[in-house]
DNA sequence: GGGCGGACGGAAAACGCTTTCTCAACGACG
DNA sequence: CGTCGTTGAGAAAGCGTTTTCCGTCCGCCC
């Protein structure tokens, strides 16, 4: 049923060894004989056991990514991104979604510690430190994407939360805001703290500015109407008049619950910025501003880390990227 | 480096054959020497090599999965089912996002070859059918998903995309309204075609309804909002009264276009109704209607007819999901 | 005490490929 | 005419696993 090397050298009326060579070294076979087991190849229809070839070559051409959520357009452009890279390297990658599972994030670095994959990309939920280290000790490196404090035994790609909170609250500020709000939870979510963070931060530095935190328990749609109705509930002169959502899912939430009950208009009473700048942020009632993570070139950088460490390259690297503001019509002064 | 079944064997003082029974039949093995190696598994820190595994077998755990657009929640949701599923036997699945795009479907269908997967599930964009019928002669079976008209020598998980069409029509022809349009495009793609097909059906069996065909260059947003702005320039008496729209992207994008000029409301003036049910349609400024389809399922069904195709089934099934109506806001009478 | 069956050792083959080594054939060149 | 370089054949090993075939040892039962 499968056609194999022997069968291509068979037809081919050379040996197996001229059948690998015109496979993988072309340049060393003359052009006559590669001509004829070409053809041979193509008569057959044969078509390389990559399994074989990856066994006997010790090293596999896939790199495994653990996200958090493939649902979440961050990591489906992040991962889109490591993709793309890991193509131009002639690489597969094999995409596996904890979904905030620390039991399913252990169950795909099993899975592909037993496919011997390159390396690892991940976007860590639980511990998974130590497992690491046995990974590497094994020959499988890792590279962290998307957590700043990741272990800094291992390379990682991540994006300076604090300064992208910190920019999305010094835009409203700039645009005459001073009673801000922080919507965003949980805190338990290092992204989420750093947000915060940096939120405090930018408010801070100016004199009759003020910020109140605003928990919620996940980063959706339906937390952030949630908010909103709490929000209209409260006195005109108690409300904030601008909102930093820790995410845009929040922010959109947010923004119809307050356009349905329709007693504020954004950004007249109340400015509104969010975070990640996913496609609907520009697409909503009214088009949010947000602060952009580059997901994509996160994803391509961190097959780049991967593959030196996969090389023997032993230090571990840390790449930074700037978050950015972009700005709408939602935080117009 | 690695850690061997030999090297487990000469830890445990037991022989390879035993370590191998140990691994794929406990039950063959007394309890005394089960407990010595396993320990040493543990010592060592064994994973069991499943390159290897998969040579020796000649059958490989991993099934690939071919998708239009990763993006889509559709998709995505899609691609969690088969993944589900998957797991459930014990298999992998490794997801390509063809991206419309004939070459990268091919690239993808070459590397599943080499890999030599236990099966393909593919929502074709070319003609894949002599490809699929090459790989299925060396022993890979094939299942197409989300596409009715696909080749019928292959097994087959669809939705009706004709009765989705006609129910979300007779939706808005139940809820008092007369003068439909359609929107989406291109009708070269069979999804919208059948949907169109199916909306003139439900138009045409009630005496003094009409229907118009927008047809839009792709499924997006933005070409939503054209739309709307088209309708708008028309004068009052000249616009349809509901919209059914092909997907539910292209209706966020006609109701945000509504909003934001604000001149028509909905549902009073116009009714809107799209098509996947994603998670943003119950989000949307006025909750909006749609036709569901049962993405999730689809994934797990489409696994279940792959597996019996490649445990030597030979007789192609297909199986058909009832697309079913959820209506909101967006079409009150 | 002879026979029986279960547990396991030891050895070997096979999956399909890559790599390495040796050796033969051939044409070219001095 | 002898030598050298090129080309590729042929053979073999090895990647790590599973499976198969015998053969041995031991405890158990009649």
């Amino acid at each position: 049923m499968a056609v194999s090397v022997r069968d291509v050298a068979e037809r081919a009326g050379v040996s197996l060894g001229t059948v690998s060579n015109v496979l993988n070294r072309p340049d060393k076979v003359s052009a006559a004989t590669l001509e004829r087991v070409r053809a041979a190849i193509d008569d057959l229809g044969f078509v390389r056991n990559d399994v074989a070839r990856t066994l006997r070559a010790g090293r596999s051409n896939t790199i495994g990514l653990v996200v958090l959520d493939a649902g979440n357009p961050f990591f489906t452009d992040l991962a889109r991104g490591a993709q793309e890279r890991a193509a131009e390297e002639g690489l597969n990658v094999l995409l596996g979604d904890s979904g905030d599972d620390p039991e399913r994030e252990q169950s795909y670095l099993d899975l592909f510690e037993e496919q011997r994959v390159r390396g690892v990309l991940i976007s860590p939920m639980g511990d998974v430190g130590e497992r690491l280290r046995r990974l590497r000790a094994s020959g499988t490196a890792a590279v962290f994407v998307d957590r700043s404090g990741a272990d800094l035994a291992f390379s990682a790609v991540f994006v300076d939360d604090v300064q992208g909170g910190r920019i999305a609250v010094e835009h409203l500020l700039e645009t005459g805001r001073r009673r801000i709000a922080f919507v965003g939870g949980p805190l338990g979510l290092q992204q989420v703290a750093d947000r915060w963070q940096g939120a405090r931060a930018a408010v801070a530095s100016v004199a009759d500015a003020s910020i109140e935190l605003l928990e919620t328990a996940a980063l959706t749609v339906e937390q952030g109407r949630e908010v909103a109705a709490a929000l209209l509930a409260r006195p005109a002169d108690e409300r904030p008049d601008a909102v930093f959502a820790a995410n845009d899912l929040l922010a959109i939430g947010l923004l119809q619950g307050v356009v349905m009950l329709g007693t504020l208009r954004v950004p007249e009473d109340l400015a509104l910025i969010g975070y990640d700048d996913i496609d609907f942020a520009s697409a909503a009632v009214v088009p949010l501003s947000s602060v952009r993570q580059p997901s994509r070139e996160i994803g391509r950088t961190a097959v780049d880390l991967l593959l030196r460490a996969a090389d023997g390259d032993e230090e571990p690297r840390r790449i930074e990227f700037e978050p950015t503001l972009v700005a709408r019509r939602s935080t117009q002064a």
